[in-house]
RNA sequence: CGGAUAGUAGCGCAGUUGGUAGCGCACUACGUUCGGGACGUAGGGGUCGGGCGUUCGAAUCGCCUCUAUCCGACCA
């Protein structure tokens, strides 16, 4: 029997180390020696193109073209925009020099004072600023309008504090960014990308989001009004998946990006900018995770179905045999199929690193078991085990991969659910706000009364969320009017 | 930038009257195993974060410094 082994930390025990170590183990990223990055490893990465290749299809379904631009942005262009600078400035990279020299010594380099740059670059922290300035070149007419162009690349913010996935110096992401003709199109435009996100959301990640409207203070620097898509993880707390901004004319009349409209007359392009990011995976993972490591749903997970042979060494041609046509099949079937039959890994060990990786379906290929014309299966959503017949296994499978999808779909919605609250009592919001959950709570619309939850509590308000009844009440902290519930929760 | 804690093998750690470094995992080789993280035997791997000091002698004591983690502040 197995002596001290190296178990996940239980989540209830620790939620956060819990975290850290399941992304560690289950192969996803780690730590790297540059200070707040990360490196994401071939596991984790292959669930990253997953996620990137739905995203874009999508994308592309809307009219949507990719492109790149410059990593490194002058930093007159940063300026330009009064608010957005004010927004980043904290925490950009900034580079200074273009050379570097052999030290006095001769056993290392210093940075060459001789080649100091004119003009400091940044390095992006979101490219806004020289997507617009190009813009300015590409539009002249309404008929180059509207201009969508999205770009995937990475992005640097210089955070105190960073955590796997979640908040890293270095991200990858994808930004796109819109130009329009009116103030309308581009609104329309801003609310249709934040579907776009909460249905890859729910549907791929099978991760349950609420969309709605960021308060002024919460707003991206630079947008008119910043739509959100915020998501529940099983601490509590709200994890900001996805953004979408509508931003006015600010950046077309910070970059001068006119164009003649039909009348004839000069207008300044209307603007939207949208996000996701590698923070998604810690959506994924936190949403969906228990002791036993990753939970992945079938929609994004690399390996689909893994099938383990046992037996004795002289049955294994027969299983490999027998493996082969299951593999074929479901390959043709369009499930990613992994065949592990290594024979240095005992089969124990097999199946807790595959629970650990998350992959949705084992299969187990016994020669017992196989006499008799059946094959263990076993499920990680809910790690039940079912012994069933070979024959039409493909079959079997395949469906057994939508229910899992629709499954960790509805318990991750179901708890959620469970941890929406109304709440109209300060003094009790702010005893149960502690313990996470979502809180749909009246507020007067003031930034005072935003700041006073914040400062005393730790909670933001999320969102103004879409689609709730838009009832009248007091505010529970000023005793102001409301015209409507906020969602207030604690956050990442 | 404040408060706390920690830096010893790839990872996790032990190492108090100060005496020249060890355990588990991982790694290498061979063998036995293989239906829920196997075991045996034999190996390889360390300037004890860095500097200065005290001492015959420092992982251990003192001072300085660097770094990391957690809690704050900060975080479209």
């Amino acid at each position: 029997m197995a002596k001290e082994l190296d178990f996940l930390t239980k989540r209830s025990e620790d939620y956060s180390k819990w975290y850290n170590e399941l992304v560690v183990k289950a192969d996803l990223a780690e730590q790297s020696d540059v200070r707040g990055c990360m490196v994401i490893k071939p596991y984790g990465y292959a669930i990253w193109e997953k996620m990137q290749r739905a995203l874009d299809d999508k994308f592309k379904e809307t009219g949507v073209q990719n492109a790149y631009f410059p990593l490194l942005i002058p930093k007159s262009f940063l300026s330009r925009e009064a608010e957005h600078v004010e927004g980043f400035a904290k925490e950009c990279a900034v580079v200074t020099h273009y050379r570097l020299k052999t030290n006095e010594s001769h056993d290392g380099v210093v940075v060459d004072p001789a080649a100091k740059l004119e003009e400091e670059l940044i390095i992006r922290p979101t490219s806004e600023t020289i997507i617009w300035n190009t813009f300015r070149n590409w539009i002249h007419s309404y008929r180059d309008l509207p201009l969508l162009v999205n770009q995937w690349c990475n992005v640097m913010r210089w955070e105190m504090r960073t955590r796997l996935f979640l908040r890293t110096a270095e991200f990858l992401w994808q930004e796109g960014h819109t130009a329009h003709a009116t103030r309308k199109e581009a609104e329309a435009r801003a609310q249709q990308m934040l579907k776009v996100y909460a249905d890859f959301a729910e549907n791929y990640m099978a991760v349950p989001v609420i969309q709605g409207v960021k308060s002024e203070t919460e707003r991206f620097a630079g947008a008119l009004d910043t739509y959100t898509i915020e998501a529940m993880m099983q601490d509590g707390k709200a994890l900001q998946s996805g953004t979408s901004h509508f931003l006015g004319q600010n950046f077309g009349k910070a970059f001068d990006v006119q164009f003649l409209n039909k009348e004839n007359k000069m207008e300044y392009a209307w603007a939207t900018s949208w996000g996701v990011s590698t923070r998604l995976m810690g959506a994924l993972i936190m949403t969906h995770s228990d002791d036993n490591g990753l939970v992945l749903p079938p929609a994004l997970a690399p390996i689909q179905v893994v099938i383990i042979p046992i037996g004795k060494s002289e049955q294994m041609p027969m299983l490999d045999e027998k493996a082969e046509t299951i593999v074929k099949n479901l390959r043709a079937m369009g499930v990613s199929v992994k065949y592990d039959n290594a024979d240095n890994k005992r089969p124990g060990f097999k199946f807790a690193d595959y629970e650990l990786k998350g992959v949705p379906v084992r299969l187990v290929l016994g020669a017992r078991d196989l006499e008799q014309g059946l094959v263990e299966i076993m499920r990680r959503d809910t790690l039940e085990k079912n012994n069933v017949p070979v024959d039409g296994i493909e079959e079997y499978i395949k469906n057994l991969l939508d229910e899992i999808q629709a499954n960790i779909f509805k318990k991750a919605k179901d708890f959620r659910d469970a941890h929406i609250y109304e709440c109209d009592n300060y003094e009790e919001f702010k005893e149960r706000v502690k313990d996470g959950g979502f809180f749909l709570c009246h507020w007067d619309g003031t930034a005072e009364t935003e700041a006073k939850i914040k400062e005393e509590t730790q909670a933001t308000i999320r969102c103004i969320p879409f689609g709730v009844e838009q009832t009248a009440g007091v505010d529970m902290v000023s005793g102001k009017p409301s015209v409507a519930r906020v969602l207030v929760a604690r956050s990442y």
